[in-house]
DNA sequence: GCTTGAGCTTCCTATCGTGGGAAGGTGTAT
DNA sequence: ATACACCTTCCCACGATAGGAAGCTCAAGC
């Protein structure tokens, strides 16, 4: 039966490496269309729409909320689409990750100001304790 | 009535910088004790528990979790605790912040080249969808 | 005293992305 | 026939926060 190599869920999962509790759930949400299905209603999954899962998984790994994606799956599938509008997107969330990241670094100095000043043995006065407990 | 200063739950709330939503949420997952109750039924807070509230929100905005600001609140009040364990949690956070940045900032980077290769304009053609959907 | 409005109470719901598990049906190999 | 792996749906959980509804309380103005 590998005419048009139709996978199960399960083996959707490992080729597009999304777990099939989320293959469901992104088609629960709409993110994805729904899949067609067997005549005793397993899921079936054809190559195209195991491509579509990883264009998701990738751009999850790249940080992407399941909102954008959305709109960067109508985009790929948008033949008319332009790439500016791609480009505005990936902007966008590059300066999401510059907001946290310059977020996270400001935290890190500062505790790593604080533990440094601690002196870390088994006495109990902790700059660090007193920098929370006072402000 | 200002002999012990006591506040209600709003003005504690604004006192601390945390929401009476959250000094409530902190108190039912046993983060911070039982408030104290007016005989009709309203939280009170002393200045002693505005600064344990002081602490937490100092302490989110540090970063910790819950969990962690837990086992800071105990170190807190354990007058026999060593600093070393403090200085440990603390560098266990920096650790995961660590981690978390240089995750960001990976995905910054192949963010930054993908809008950068692409040209942005009218045109359909996009390097990200290309990149998004080849893989 | 009565009304009004702000502030308090509890309880439920949502977010975001993911995972765990129960109860039951299906598919396949021995 | 039996076993076992996999599928189905449905509900619950995390972590931290917020919104809102329904009802009670407190203080001020008239």
């Amino acid at each position: 039966m590998h005419q048009g190599a139709l996978l199960n869920i399960g083996e959707a999962a490992k080729a597009s490496s999304v777990s099939a509790k989320m293959i469901r759930h992104y088609e629960s949400i709409g993110l994805i269309g729904e899949a067609k299905r067997t005549e005793s209603g397993y899921r079936v999954y054809s190559q195209d729409d195991v491509r579509v899962l990883q264009f998701v998984h990738r751009a999850r790994a790249l940080g992407f909320s399941l909102d954008q994606i959305g709109k960067l799956l109508s985009l790929w599938q948008d033949q008319g689409r332009a790439s500016a509008d791609v480009r505005a997107l990936a902007r966008e969330h590059i300066e999401e990750l510059d907001r946290k990241i310059a977020e996270m670094e400001a935290m890190r100095r500062t505790l790593e100001a604080l533990a440094a000043s601690c002196h870390g043995d088994a006495r109990s006065s902790c700059p660090i304790l007193d920098d929370l407990a006072a402000n």
